[in-house]
DNA sequence: TGTACATCAGTGAACGCGCGTTCACTGATGTAC
DNA sequence: TGTACATCAGTGAACGCGCGTTCACTGATGTAC
């Protein structure tokens, strides 16, 4: 065996990373092989050293990207006392450079409607990914009378992705604006206890 | 003038229809234009001249898809006194039907993510269209104080569209069923009001 | 420690394919007489 | 009313291009001696 093991462990990474991004920019089929593979400093040859197909990619470059916005929260949360921990969430993901930088931001709103339409591979890790993002939420979650922290942890990522999707998809600035502004005011009225 | 005015126009609009619903299924990249075209019955070598191009049947498919569903937004509140309305709106939309026919549904899950990626046409149209969306929408939802129905129609949509399009990312039937679930009763609590 | 060899991550040309778009042609139907 | 012509919606072959994938090759580095 040559190069260390890690040489290529490492490599592979950078390959996922910089997909994970490309492909949140660009859409699950909005970005090419060669231009993925370009973006992390190689040619579209050495592909399939590292890969089985274009999907088995795709499915990793998800997983990755969820295991980052969960992590990014639960470091937030470590600097934060439990009961802001919703209200950072909701300010930080409904901001204008969320909106404008999907390659760093979050996998729902960037590739949902593309997994949905995917292979069963790419949905299955969605699905776990997903479990992960309601569990972390939850524990932000206010308690209530009549919903549990889960159900209320799933209509919280459902509508911060679907207010950050109608967001980006607006031509025009001003009602882009106002979505963003509109839906975190709901959001801090409908999931933030007041204290 | 051969054939009638009339008859172009029917076809135009059939191609318009059946790419509506094509796009919705596969994506704005996910289907090819003679494919599109063979859904309206015809082969593709006639589609230049209905459309300039793929982006000006997209915008129009964007545009038609938003009416349609405003259309039958406004179909259902006739039948319904106005403080049920809201209700209605939620419950034939986080259906399993719903989540499980993208084709038929409304653009916002199937599409939004792609047309945030496409061109200015495509995006005013939407904007246009949501605009629509929210105007009627807002018809329906609960005043409050300290949010107008307008901020209230904005976050309904947002949720709406947030709770199918992770409904139907998820490979796990029974995480897409509780995600439905939650969703409904999460809407149902924050934005009907109880009477 | 130094040298010859083996390994394999990565290169770049080549492939077959499907795409959006173009174009010469067809043939059904409206119009002029 | 009947006939010859003009129009143009629609056809299907062809185009150039970019894609995912394959493959023969390279050359940097670990290993054996």
């Amino acid at each position: 065996m040559r190069y260390t093991k890690d040489h290529k462990l490492r490599t592979r990474r950078r390959i996922v990373e910089q997909s994970a991004r490309g492909l949140r920019t660009h859409g699950a089929q909005g970005v090419g092989l060669a231009d993925l593979m370009r973006m992390a400093g190689l040619t579209h040859g050495g592909f399939y050293c590292h890969f089985e197909s274009r999907d088995e990619l795709v499915a990793e470059a998800v997983i990755y990207g969820m295991d980052q916005t969960v992590k990014s929260w639960l470091d937030r949360f470590s600097q934060i006392p439990p009961e802001r921990r919703c209200e950072a969430i909701i300010d930080d993901y409904l901001t204008a450079k969320h909106r404008d930088n999907p390659g760093k931001g979050c996998v729902l709103p960037a590739l949902a409607a593309d997994i949905a339409r995917g292979g069963l591979d790419v949905r299955r890790a969605f699905a776990t990914g997903l479990e992960q993002m309601i569990d972390v939420i939850a524990i932000a979650s206010p308690s209530r009378a009549g919903s549990s922290q889960r159900e209320t942890a799933i209509a919280i990522l459902a509508m911060l992705m679907g207010i950050v999707s109608l967001a980006r998809a607006c031509a025009d600035r001003e009602l882009s604006d106002e979505i963003l502004a509109s839906g975190r005011d709901a959001m801090r009225r409908h999931f933030v206890q007041a204290h």
